[in-house]
DNA sequence: CCGTATCCCCTTAGATACTG
DNA sequence: CAGTATCTAAGGGGATACGG
């Protein structure tokens, strides 16, 4: 098992200075990601398949609520991203495994990161939408 | 200026076992926050103002490509979710300053997280977005 | 200056049925 | 089993004009 860790620079102007310039090209490597991965089930799917190979109805299962065809068509987007890689093995009835890549593994600590502050912060956001949404 | 640092478990399975559970539940807190910072201008403006204050007219220029009717919307659900903070000034002309708040300022870390991964493998993913299309 | 009000488009996604 | 086809609904976002 491995250990990654992130060091962020928390000073608001360091975090700015490296974050400006670019941000407001629409193809800013962060517009770019946030808008692929921002759809309703993309994150979803890669957490899934986290823990391992998965069969196509095995994910339509496990991904409570999906569609068929909005599961193929966020599959196809992951895949042609490179970060989930699809087998397809000649037998009958037809098997097709899909996993996540190097690539795809990589972002799992990404989104875990944003993961931990979800949880550690939904409450404070809950409290915060409700006196607004009182006053 | 403080630094703050991201642990994170790479090995497939703990992430897998942390992540697991609550995911399918449509009020999770990763599929919360995915909704929300997912949409086209939210994260940019939480950028942007990660440099300091902004008025209204100072966002609608830096953020290029906004809409005054859409950053009103994108402002507005910031500041529901406490994210945001809204200053009126009872001045003539008006003058109204938008600032991060604590909460706010807690999600450039993780942000910036992502920030670094979309830069250090968007060529990958541009070449696997070739290699697919040429197919 | 700081927004609202309209109108329109387009994409995303859900429901349902069907096929190699 | 692993998808595709078709239809529909919802809403996010853009353009433009106007108001306190």
């Amino acid at each position: 098992m491995s250990l990654k860790t992130y060091s962020v620079l928390m000073d608001t102007n360091a975090v700015a200075v490296a974050v400006r310039g670019d941000l407001d090209d629409p193809d800013c490597p962060t517009r770019q990601v946030i808008d692929r991965i921002g759809d309703k089930w993309s994150v979803l799917v890669i957490l899934h398949l986290a823990r391992g190979e998965l069969r196509f109805t095995e994910l339509r299962e496990s991904v409570r609520g999906v569609t068929p065809k909005v599961l193929t068509r966020t599959l196809r987007a992951l895949e042609r991203d490179g970060l989930v890689s699809r087998r397809v093995y000649a037998e009958v009835p037809p098997r097709v495994e899909y996993a996540l890549t190097d690539l795809g593994r990589s972002l799992i600590g990404p989104l875990d990161v944003l993961r931990a502050w979800a949880e550690e912060n939904i409450t404070a956001i809950a409290r915060s939408r409700e006196r607004y949404d009182v006053a």
